[in-house]
DNA sequence: TTGCAGGGGTCAA
DNA sequence: TTGACCCCTGCA
């Protein structure tokens, strides 16, 4: 699924077919990369990455092999065949085929299990480019350095958010979502092996134990199961999706049951993958907005 | 300049 | 089922 050409200069240049560093980071599935002169930089497993692509062919800088294949190559799901996804969704129908074309590139991220479920705490009645800022700052507030030197900060742990006050938190101007964070970072640290249980359990339990969380409604957990890597089938439901499949599919308002029962007919096993590009579509062509 | 709607939802009544 | 909730941005 993809091929290491070469390793010089303590930078690793491979071969990553169905990959494209704008599909996928602008995805919405999230927050820390941003792209600087040509570079895509990013902040993910407590750690500074740099990248660039062409064709196909990647340069990572900084990296070796084995840093590459212990974490990017899970964290890229870089395992995962996409070029069949894609065949398999594009005979579905014109419009997944228009969609998948227009997110050619998009891998679904193996992300860590605590950001992503704090980050998208935050994400509720929020937009993308404030979403970014207050996971920024709450980084800088209780994430720590990536090393002495560096003034970038990896996502906090649970216990630092658990521990930190109210007022501290609301520094980041997370509004009213600042409660959620501290009282389900609370109810984690009470329960230090949740992670694991949510593995163990089937998808169903994962997304009702999930749910229990303060802040944790429908759309999140589908959320934390589907960009943690925990469960690829997951259908998170937001506005954008819920009008992409309203307009292409069902030309009148559904509700959310109706989506999520046709979603799993329909699109099985590559539920989530096709949600991300509906989504990604959808959004660029603004389908169903206007 | 000001006011208002709305943003990848959740919760409580 | 509905409105409140923080805060910011875009728009009239």
């Amino acid at each position: 699924m993809y091929q290491i050409l070469s390793e010089k200069n303590n930078n690793l240049t491979v071969e990553i077919p169905d990959f494209n560093p704008a599909h996928t980071f602008l995805c919405g599935q999230c927050f820390r990369w941003n792209q600087e002169d040509g570079l895509w930089i990013g902040i993910a497993r407590g750690r500074l990455v740099k990248l660039s692509c062409n064709d196909g062919v990647c340069t990572f800088y900084n990296m070796d092999k084995r840093e590459f294949e212990d974490i990017w190559v899970k964290y890229f799901d870089l395992e995962t065949d996409y070029g069949s996804i894609k065949n398999i969704l594009s005979e579905k129908d014109e419009y997944l085929r228009n969609a998948v074309l227009h997110g050619s590139g998009i891998r679904l991220l193996r992300q860590d299990f605590y950001e992503i479920l704090f980050s998208f705490i935050i994400s509720q009645n929020n937009n993308i480019p404030r979403i970014k800022q207050i996971i920024e700052s709450l980084s800088k507030s209780f994430g720590k350095p990536l090393d002495r030197s560096s003034s970038l900060f990896g996502f906090p742990d649970v216990s630092s958010l658990a521990y930190a006050s109210l007022d501290k938190l609301s520094i980041c101007k997370g509004g009213y979502r600042c409660r959620y964070i501290s009282e389900s970072a609370k109810k984690l640290v009470e329960f230090p092996d949740f992670e694991d249980r949510i593995r163990s359990l089937c998808k169903v339990k994962a997304r009702e134990l999930l749910l229990t969380l303060p802040g944790i409604g429908p759309k999140v957990a589908d959320c934390v199961l589907l960009y943690s890597g925990m469960d690829r089938t997951s259908f998170p439901i937001d506005r954008w999706v819920k009008r992409v499949i309203e307009t292409l599919y069902f030309e009148r308002e559904t509700d959310e049951k109706t989506i999520r029962d046709f979603a799993k007919e329909y699109f099985g096993e590559f539920s989530g993958i096709a949600q991300q590009y509906l989504f990604y579509y959808a959004r660029e062509r603004k389908i169903g907005f206007g």
